[in-house]
DNA sequence: ACCTGAACACCGTTCAAGT
DNA sequence: ACCTGAACACCGTTCAAGT
């Protein structure tokens, strides 16, 4: 239980800045606060990342390789809620990643992330009748906002009437996939 | 051109805000610096906003505002577009009311902002083929996620290729009506 | 009633210095 | 190569005091 961190300190700052984030929020995930739990001096972190919007970036990385994962471990029918579900269970680090603080361009790495997963989602809603880049354009925007306008709240009384945000975000998809069954019909 | 601030401190610190978040982005809106621009001390704020939160809870309802004019003074046919457009244009301002910093049941004002908000899209998206209550939900989280993914940069190709965002927003929205013509025909 | 100025507890970031 | 501690320039917020 030496208190030297053998070149895992990054990985030990990214563990309780994740742990700050998912429990207290964006606002509350300071530099100082990472490197306290992490047992470490407030300046530690700069040897491992450049400034605080670096570490936040790489956070929102990492939250890019979970959707990925919650996305395309469900059968092709059920991504559309799989990826609301996923803004459900993780706030904010959804928010994070699509909230505007971190721009792609900034972040090599995070650049990449979007785009991997924008070629993913691609694949995963294939199903959602893409016959066009388009069409997958507007299965993800579909999702998307409805999971943003969720997470503000704005559904409040609807999730209510449906018996809970994952219900009342079925119904809206299904709404939708109903629609599309009825025009190829 | 006293100094003494009869009464309009709260404006003038409201027009600074503004200023800043649209320039600047929320990062930069501190409350001290707002009050520097009003030429007032930097505790005076405190007599006319409960804290920094509130202060930006107004600037969000004057969001509010602003985009139910931008949407309601276009014809039924435009409003998808008109929404991207106002996000587009005020990208800050669209970010502090969408981006999750405020919690609308904190603010009354917000949340009635909000639900005015949710009200008037309901009757500007009814053209869109609102049967129900869930297309006009469908609608909305469409418009809402493709603004949204549009200014974090997840479609930058795919709008360089369209000839700009708005091009690109209409040819989204363009297919989704496509589909519905093709449906009812 | 409204504003000021000092004060406190936080930040992000830098940099010389230690090991 | 990696970490510490002092230092600086910012914050939000509170509170006694001024007019």
């Amino acid at each position: 239980m030496s208190t030297y961190h053998h070149g895992d300190l990054r990985a030990a700052l990214l563990q309780a800045a994740g742990e700050i984030l998912e429990k207290e929020g964006v606002a509350a995930l300071s530099l100082r606060e990472a490197a306290r739990r992490a047992g470490v001096s407030h300046s530690a972190p700069y040897r491992h990342f450049l400034d605080r919007d670096s570490l936040l970036a790489a956070l929102a990385v990492e939250g890019f390789s979970l959707l990925q994962d919650a996305i395309t471990k469900r059968p092709e029918g059920d991504r559309g809620v799989a990826y609301v579900e996923f803004a459900l269970i993780h706030p904010q680090r959804f928010r994070l990643m699509f909230g505007g603080q971190l721009r792609l361009g900034d972040y090599p790495e995070l650049h990449a992330a979007g785009e991997g997963n924008y070629r993913n989602l691609q694949k995963a809603f294939e199903s959602l009748g893409s016959d066009a880049p388009l069409a997958a354009a507007a299965a993800w925007s579909l999702v998307h906002g409805l999971a943003n306008l969720i997470l503000d709240g704005h559904f409040a009384q609807a999730q209510r009437d449906s018996g809970g945000a994952a219900a009342f975000a079925r119904l809206v998809l299904g709404s939708v996939r109903v629609a599309r069954a009825q025009r190829s019909a």
